[in-house]
DNA sequence: AGGGAAGATGATAGCGCTTGCATATGCATT
DNA sequence: AATGCATATGCAAGCGCTATCATCTTCCCT
């Protein structure tokens, strides 16, 4: 599309364009408040006349610093970081960083090549959820990117970790289902860590005593709309009845509704249903859906505090960042 | 691993560890078949043996080519972008390319700055999704980075569209409307362009006579799930119910629908609605939701085919691939 | 008026890689 | 043997920027 005859401008284009050396206009690019008022100006000019365009990847090389942060995450549909990466997203281009997104899916071997790649870029940081393999752990230690686990609070991060406890999430959910008065929870359990944890929380919250039983099924990741066809089937096949089903995502929530209402019961009287991650859709269902809200944003906002902090030299205090979460009771249970 | 600490090391090392010269070893990381196999052992053993991974801000400062494309988008909540752009990274990872993420909302000022933000890095591609501002084409056509406009067919693209006509679309959905005997419609129009020649194509088509009537309500981008309440009680408030709701999304047409039978009423006997998009849940909802299915993956490759072409000098014989699309009549109309 | 401190700018050596050109080696062809 | 042509590798000049150090002005204080 390059009809332009030549090269595009470099800095040296620019700086003989204003007069000025090449330091100067670089100066000016990172920080104008450096420079001279007067001159300044005539550099404005002169971007302006030059139509120049910053080379990130030569400033980059040169300083050893990408201004890119990698973001990588399983999925993008459906997924219950689809709220924070929106914020996440939102906050990184506004601190005029560069997000690089990766898909992990599943596969450790995709995970690694992610990581290699964001590694290839001398990313500032990389944002991560997921388990960390001892290749990936290899790989990020010794890079001087700052590694940031979301979404969860392992117990050995490897850089920083911004999240909250999913044990205790699952517990709570425990505790406000039986206080509400629930006796027969089904638990639906994806495949992934976190899910696991908080289905931990909640066997070891809940009271094993006469007339108190749970029963569970599973799905693989990440927790759709879509599952819950199958889901509900088997639910409706259990001897007795569960009286509120916890799903691993909102989603998920909404189908078991969308299911239970197509099967002519009602919710919660008949059967209740928890979501989690308090997804926009959350709050618009009908019935609307209680579930655990996380602080995306705030995880976002944690993160790249972080960032900047490491980005500035300034060596990090905390290993851990527990952002907490809150169990929203709605309409559905 | 015998790793030097400090630097990080770099193809200097790797050469002197195998005993050959940085361009052999350059070669090798970027076409192994064109170095000796037996070098091509010594290089191996040495990468792995110091760690080395490839410094991309380096290579594509050399090379002028980043290997790294822009993906920019509205949206990631709710979009019905999400399952194309999801096999879009998946694609573009595959092929090794980094995948530089921008969410550019409806504002003409951010998109500009991530366009700008692209282009510092130089990327090999950049693919759009919005109207073009005449600054964003400016700034486009002066970069040797080739431009792709998907989900559209705009009359002049600057560099590649790869799309669908919405005003046929339109069309396509009032003749199946007409044809299925619904006589009433409503349509749900998003503030976008392409919302736009939807509803232009669908008025188009849509014949005025008697008893043929057609009303219409439109909803801020994206065409949400929560704007179902609204729009269903606007809806309700009409002198005479349509008999059919057109959405611009298949999450707004599963809040319709949701809205629909927490009133009492049935999908479609008592009120149809239609999607768009196709999303997954489309095909899993109950009832499950008569849409316009666009293959986004397709759309993915095809955009990839052109940027792999566009960087080994070829030039793109067309500027426009239609990929058309596909009204799959399903339960709720 | 002299001595500096502070501010503004210039000169320049890399950052780690790619790539055109030169060189060296092997092997089939005359 | 001499010639030619692949094939494999080395040399070294950048790619466009940043950052260190040096230089040159001002301007304030004693």
């Amino acid at each position: 599309m390059n009809d332009v005859p030549g090269r595009s401008p470099t800095l040296d284009d620019v700086a003989a364009h204003a007069g000025v050396s090449t330091a100067t206009v670089s100066r000016f690019v990172n920080n104008p408040s450096v420079v001279a008022p007067a001159t300044a100006d005539r550099i404005r000019a002169a971007i302006a006349a030059t139509g120049y365009i910053p080379n990130l990847l030569a400033g980059g090389l040169a300083s050893s610093k990408s201004k890119m942060v990698a973001v990588l995450i399983p999925y993008l549909t459906d997924s219950i970081f689809n709220d924070t990466i929106q914020s996440m997203v939102e906050e990184l281009s506004g601190a005029s960083t560069t997000v690089m997104l990766g898909l992990t899916g599943v596969s450790a071997r995709r995970t690694e090549d992610l990581i290699r790649a964001a590694l290839s870029r001398r990313v500032d940081a990389i944002i991560f959820t997921g388990p960390v393999t001892p290749e990936v752990e290899a790989m990020v230690r010794r890079s001087p990117a700052l590694f940031i686990e979301v979404w969860d609070l392992p117990k050995e991060p490897i850089g920083l970790a911004v999240g909250f406890s999913h044990e205790a999430a699952g517990r709570d959910v425990a505790r406000f289902l039986m206080s509400r008065g629930y006796r027969r929870p089904h638990l639906v359990t994806a495949s992934g860590t976190r899910a696991q944890m908080r289905r931990d929380g909640f066997f070891a919250e809940w009271p094993a005593a006469e007339g108190i039983a749970l029963t569970e099924s599973s799905v693989e990741v990440p927790s759709r709309f879509g599952h819950a066809r199958r889901i509900f089937a088997e639910i409706r096949r259990l001897p007795d009845m569960p009286d509120v089903v916890v799903c691993g995502s909102d989603y998920l929530a909404q189908g078991i509704i969308v299911e239970a209402m197509a099967a002519g019961l009602r919710v919660p009287e008949d059967i209740a249903v928890v979501g989690f991650g308090n997804s926009s859709i959350a709050g618009e269902m009908r019935p609307t859906i209680t579930s655990v809200e996380v602080d995306g944003a705030r995880i976002a906002r944690e993160a790249i505090a972080a960032i900047r902090k490491h980005g500035s030299g300034e060596p990090l205090r905390e290993r851990w960042i527990d952002v907490g979460f809150r169990l929203i009771a709605r309409e559905s249970a």
